[in-house]
RNA sequence: GGGCAGUUGGCGCAGUGGUAGCGCAUCUCGUUGACAUCGAGGAGGUCACAAGUUCGAAUCUUGUACUGCCCA
């Protein structure tokens, strides 16, 4: 980049791959422990193994990349751990279709060991993607310290926990009725499953009386297929309908068995007839009810979601839907079969394989969670973690107050398989750290237990496991506890609160501090982006259209804004066109600074108004800044940032400093610039980090070699202290200026001035002196800002007929036009504005006659509004003249 | 069924007690060296509805409607 001919459009493409480079070449991505250094660490939510770059990350990534570049730049020794899950169920799948089309094989074709070498040549050859997807984006994340839930260390902590938690008894084993999913062929946790309306049908059947078979009792039912597997039908104990029936056995349909009526609370007398069937080994409601009854299980759906050998003969084989159709067509022929309505129920479905899921009893692995939710709980409650937006953490206690047993075995291939061995007798035999020798297994008959443990599991220790625990590394004890951690809302159950139970039990501290949840990205007509319904936009391309920079300014705006935000490629457009104005706002400067004096310092004593004003404005934007950053409030960051940038010193500053450059005050206005720019440069770089690195490393830091940091990346962040202080006096003072040279331009407009052409003459009046010797200070701004030639300050009205006349703060403004002025317009307009007026100052009279106003509200607030009040009045006064004189 | 959020100019959004702002779109004017991915000026809103608290409500309370999400 040479500095005299920058092009005026930033290019981003070129840019972007070569400080990539840079930064990665240098290290600055990847922290040495230094305990002398104040740490500051995010560990990015380790993504699927599976996938491939989405929305979400890149706005979670730009969030977490926003926040890791500012502390950086802060002083803080930053780690941002990056690394990926290895997703048991979903990269068990696709890689089984892979084999299957290949190589026309199943897993149990190939075995065990055959199977895991495929899926971890996959991984090997793909597994990164997202890992360096996110370069792209510019996320400075350490990518030497990237780990994998099933490296060899990592899995080691996993083992250690499973271990522990073992023999601490917070894990059991034990048979209840789980989630299983028939497609994937394992066992799913609650969270894993997900329930959406389906139109289903509803089965009235009738159940005859033992004693009487002409008489029945009516059981809806949309699983009529389980009948089969029931053991009861209960009712209401307040249902007066059955009272009588209590006690009494029914003659279940297509069985030769015959089952009690009992009486249960959880049987709503509204649904249905009030009477419901009891298949305790297909539902979770019935088992609970059997387990209160002591029913006993009947299991007549297999792992294979068909009939079993407990069926009746006729039906065993067949399928979930097939049983169905034979059992209903079955009742029909006895007469059994009430009647079928249409029914809008809510299956529940697996996450990963559509399969609706079969409660089925099982022996599992369970985690008991009651012990260890209690100290999360604490820790949320007592605010050691805290949740932006605030409402999370009373939602992630809620759901641990309530929080049932985990199952936390798989019946995978791929993942962390369970560190038990059984003895022939299918007893527990061994649970430990280290694998039984060989000796041992042939000696004693151990086999180890076959599943593998949920991936939540090994999630769950993501913070810490990455650091090196279950040794005491020195990493883990500089980077852990981390600083923050930002997700998706989707996971905040299924990760982030086992997150915080995991580390407060084996390190006895919070994983985190603060909990982020960001935005969800919609489409742009609110929809939520679905892969499956082709709605999902492709990062990747919005980076190619529109360059990281743009993209990360909207999605830092957008990631904190406390709701869902829609994509919209009007604000990647506004972020480039940002882009665009930085740029060449610098390339403006640059080129007038070619001999710029690095050692000159700033003459505080010959600061013009623009210049104080300027460097007020400057400091108060940094405070504010660094203020929202520190809060995770990049949604004002970005806006502060934007404004000031964008209208205060662009169209103002620079505009105003033009020709103070051609003349004596030349080193004076390139220091300020020099100085603005500079704190510009490093504000944005946490959002956009290629343009302002650019610009600073090619363009300010080669003339001011004297700058700290070898690039801007690493440079200190700005310090309130280093510039001057806050100026409120130049504030409100460069306000009356910008506020007379708007009703300046204002009257030309309305007048018609052509927008090239310089106006004569204006004349501004005022009977304050203070007013008038702050313009008569100014007159050359003015007359520029507002392309006037002459500019006259005078403390009493000249008359002149063909004129415009406009009010500014107690200022009148007259731009005499001879020739131009049509008087019955002017009178228009001037009413017009009258008009107005008025109608502000009646809000504000009403309140000031209101005695209650005056003795309740705060005086400086009385004092505000009768200050404004008083401004109007004069305005309509000097309006109301004018037009009584033409 | 329960819970949570949202509702602000045409569109997308800021704004947690002092009388509403931003971007885009729109209208008028303007391209001789920062930028037309631009500049200047304008028009456009009784802040979903109702009641309440308050001197004062987009903001706090309650209720209603609509939209979305989560849990059962």
């Amino acid at each position: 980049m040479t500095r005299l001919n920058l092009p005026t459009r930033f290019d981003f493409a070129a840019v972007e791959a070569k400080w990539n480079q840079i930064w990665d070449e240098k290290g600055y991505f990847h922290p040495e422990v230094n305990p002398e250094q104040k740490p500051y660490t995010i560990a990015f939510p380790p993504p699927n193994v599976t996938g491939v770059l989405h929305m979400g990350h890149a706005c979670n990534a730009t969030l977490q990349d926003v926040l890791i570049r500012s502390r950086r730049m802060m002083g803080y020794n930053t780690l941002w751990m990056l690394g990926t899950d290895h997703a048991g169920i979903a990269t068990q799948i696709m890689v089984e279709r892979k084999i299957k089309k290949e190589l026309n094989k199943t897993r149990h074709d190939l075995g065990r060991e055959e199977f895991l070498k495929h899926v971890w040549a996959w991984k090997e050859e793909n597994g990164n993607a997202i890992i360096n997807q996110m370069r792209r984006l510019g996320a400075s994340g350490d990518f030497d310290r990237a780990r994998f839930t099933m490296d060899a260390d990592y899995s080691r902590a996993i083992r250690k926990v499973f271990v522990e938690w073992y023999q601490k008894g917070l894990i059991y084993r034990g048979e209840r009725l789980v989630n299983w999913d028939p497609i994937g062929q394992t066992v799913l946790s609650d969270l894993e499953i997900e329930q959406k309306e389906e139109n289903g049908q509803l089965y009235h059947i009738r159940y005859p009386l033992s004693h009487d078979p002409s008489q029945y009792v009516v059981v809806a039912t949309t699983r009529p297929e389980t009948l089969l597997g029931d053991l009861a039908v209960a009712v209401n104990p307040k249902d007066e309908r059955y009272t009588a029936l209590l006690g009494q056995s029914l003659n279940l349909p297509l069985t030769q068995r015959q089952i009690p009526i009992l009486a249960d609370e959880m049987v709503e007398r509204e649904f249905g007839s009030g009477a419901v069937k009891i298949t305790p080994a297909h539902d979770f409601n019935d088992w609970e009810c059997g387990q209160r009854h002591n029913l006993g299980l009947l299991q007549v759906i297999g792992q294979d979601a068909c009939m079993n050998e407990n069926a009746p003969e006729k039906y065993q084989g067949l399928t979930r839907e097939e049983a169905r159709k034979a059992v209903v067509a079955d009742l029909e022929a006895a007469g059994l079969l009430e009647k079928v309505e249409a029914h809008v129920y809510m299956p529940s479905r697996s996450e990963r394989s559509g399969a609706i899921i079969e409660p089925l009893p099982l022996v599992q692995w369970w985690v008991n969670m009651k012990p260890l939710a209690a100290p999360a709980i604490e820790a949320i409650q007592s605010g050691k973690v805290r949740y932006t937006p605030d409402r999370w953490s009373r939602i992630t206690v809620e759901w641990l107050e309530n929080i049932r047993d985990w199952c936390i075995s798989r019946q995978l291939w791929w993942g962390h398989q369970i560190p038990v061995w059984y003895d022939s007798e299918g007893q527990i035999a061994y649970v430990g750290m280290e694998d039984p020798s060989d000796q041992d297994l042939s000696a004693k008959g151990w086999t180890r237990d076959e599943d593998v443990l949920d991936t939540w599991f090994s999630s769950a220790l993501w913070t810490f496991a990455t650091l090196g625990w279950p040794d005491e590394t020195p990493e883990l004890k500089q980077f852990h506890p981390t600083a923050v951690l930002s997700t998706a809302r989707e996971i905040l159950y299924l990760w982030v609160a086992r997150m915080i139970f995991s580390s407060l039990h084996f390190l006895g501290e919070i994983p985190f501090q603060d909990v982020l949840v960001h935005a969800t990205i919609l489409t742009k007509d609110g929809k939520r982006m679905s892969k499956s319904k082709g709605t999902g936009l492709n990062p990747l391309e919005m980076l190619d259209k529109y360059g990281a920079d743009a993209c990360r300014f909207w999605l830092a705006e957008a990631a904190m804004s406390g709701q869902d935000v829609r994509f919209s490629d009007e604000k990647l457009e506004n972020g480039q066109h940002f882009v665009t104005k930085i740029w060449n706002a610098c390339r403006f400067a640059l080129m007038n600074l070619e001999d710029f004096d690095s050692d000159y310092s700033l003459d505080q004593s010959r600061l013009e108004l623009a210049d104080r004003w300027i460097l007020s404005r400057l400091r108060s934007t940094l405070a504010s800044v660094t203020d929202s950053l520190g809060s995770h409030n990049l949604t004002q960051a970005t806006k502060d940032l934007y404004s000031f940038v964008w209208t205060e010193f662009c169209d103002w500053y620079l505009e105003i400093c033009k020709p103070r450059l051609q003349g004596d005050d030349r080193k004076q206005v390139q220091a300020i610039l020099v100085l603005c720019l500079d704190s510009i440069l490093r504000m944005a770089h946490p959002f956009m980090p290629f343009v302002s690195e650019e610009l600073w490393s090619e363009g300010l830091k080669p003339i001011c070699p004297q700058m700290q940091g070898e690039h801007l990346i690493i440079a200190p962040w700005p310090s309130v202290d280093s510039l001057p202080g806050a100026d409120p006096q130049a504030e409100s003072e460069m306000g009356l200026l910008m506020e007379t040279i708007r009703v300046i331009r204002n009257l030309r407009m309305e007048v018609g001035v052509p927008a090239n052409k310089e106006a004569e003459s204006v004349y501004l009046v005022s009977d304050s002196e203070s007013s008038r010797e702050l313009l008569s200070q100014n007159l050359g701004l003015i007359g520029r800002m507002g392309k006037i030639s002459g500019v006259f300050v005078q403390a009493e009205l000249t008359e002149i007929d063909q004129a415009a006349h406009g009010v500014s703060l107690g200022i009148q403004v007259i731009l005499p036009l001879a020739g131009l002025i049509d008087l019955d317009k002017e009178r228009e307009r001037l009413n017009k504005e009258i008009l107005k007026l008025e109608k502000e100052m009646k809000g504000l009279q009403a309140r000031l006659e209101n005695p209650n106003f005056r003795s309740r509200a705060p005086q400086d607030v009385v004092t505000e509004v009768e200050a404004q009040l008083a401004n109007l009045q004069f305005q309509v006064q000097t309006l109301q003249e004018r037009v009584a004189k033409l």
